[in-house]
DNA sequence: AAAAAACGAGAGCACTGCTCTTGACGGCCA
DNA sequence: TGGCCGTCAAGAGCAGTGCTCTCGTTTTTT
């Protein structure tokens, strides 16, 4: 089967790949919005209607994208996490925030596509919630982490009742962790991307200049509102 | 003057006004990307190049939508903050933050224009930023109001020495702050925009359903990184 | 009343996503 | 080896977009 394979399937995949990464290349200059399938064909030396044979739709196009996306950012994250010591959780915990700022700001376009507004008319399809965990799953290993090893203060509030519920599924994400540290986590996750979002989305232009020492001032503060000992 | 006005000026003033209209409605349903002179000037009864009589193109009349929903938000901002007792800074901090929430969910599309991804190819002139700072001035005025009164216990920690120019812009909405609280209130502020982007475009769905207790439970934990006392 | 400015309508250009049909090429089975 | 079926690129075409230009008409100004 490898061998019928090689022939025509081979080439298949060779211009499937070939077209994302065009796609890519162009939604890294033009924007999402600037994505277009005539380009592609255009660039390629094809026509138009040849494209339609690889990807149903500009969407499924767009979707490709945003798989491989959330899988370069998840990556990114999972790296930065892996070369600190297993123990110093503030270092994980800043690694992985430097690691998702320094991708965001190399690939402003592609951030836009999986963490900006939803493109219009665009709808999610399933494929992509397996990818699109990876990079929370890191701040949710380090935190349950550092809640087992002790190196987390715990919080002297706690989460109102009514979030019983709803800490449901960052729960899974951080298994033995209580609520209360989980809410403070939540937060600090917004801050975290709240922040990388203001400064990839121009909201910082002409206000801050040291991008990165303000941002990680910002998210040792985040770190001391989780609790992780500094 | 006015008399000369009232004929042609004032039809063009109520035509301008009816295709902002019609364009904010379509921005609700289809967002920015949906947007259309040519359906604009359908749903008018005109022909589409009539519109460029009275907006030179599809991005001038975008600015128009940018700068009315800068203008929305930061007026809900502004009375939700002059509602509460002056004193009562807690009580006016989440009542701003409850107040950019409920607009944000209430027109997503807008909120996406002013605060999500910047759309493709759209640069934002300089008409705008007289109105983009409304909301921000809101929080800069709580947390000088509640730093002159004390209500804002110093923080431990002081700010990096590298950021002393860039709290520059921030002094100036928080005069007599701090630049260790200024940084802690940026946090803070990335926080509560970072919340809100996540549920506007839906990064929360199927994880939370107590929206607003959650959020408010967040506020508090932002407020407490500010050193609000509650 | 005459000149000037503003206006709506229409045609047209270049572009988009997408569909359908046509003809050619390549891998499979007999 | 020969036929056959599926896959493929190509082209034409449809409906839609932003935008420009021109042409009469209407309104304002002089």
């Amino acid at each position: 089967m490898t061998a019928s394979r090689t022939a025509r399937e081979r080439v298949r995949a060779e211009l499937t790949r070939e077209i994302t990464d065009i796609a890519r290349r162009q939604l890294a200059t033009e924007g999402a919005g600037g994505l277009s399938l005539r380009a592609v064909a255009r660039e390629m030396g094809m026509v138009s209607s040849a494209i339609y044979r690889y990807f149903p739709s500009r969407d499924d196009l767009l979707t490709a994208l945003i798989v491989d996306g959330y899988n370069a950012l998840g990556e990114a994250v999972e790296q930065a996490g892996s070369a600190c010591p297993r123990d110093d959780f503030p270092g994980r915990w800043l690694a992985a925030c430097h690691a998702v700022r320094e991708w965001a700001v190399a690939h402003p376009h592609e951030y836009a596509l999986i963490y900006g507004s939803p493109v219009p008319g665009y709808q999610a399809p399933q494929d992509t919630i397996a990818a699109r965990v990876r990079d929370v799953a890191v701040y949710g290993r380090i935190i349950s982490d550092a809640w087992e090893a002790g190196a987390i203060t715990p919080p002297a509030d706690h989460a109102p009742e009514e979030l019983e519920r709803d800490a449901g599924s960052f729960r899974e994400l951080m298994p033995g962790v209580p609520d209360a540290v989980i809410w403070r986590a939540v937060s600090a996750w917004t801050a975290l991307y709240g922040w990388v979002g203001f400064e990839v989305f121009g909201q910082f232009n002409n206000v801050i200049e040291n991008h990165r020492t303000a941002f990680e001032h910002a998210m040792r503060l985040a770190a001391d509102t989780i609790g992780i000992a500094q």
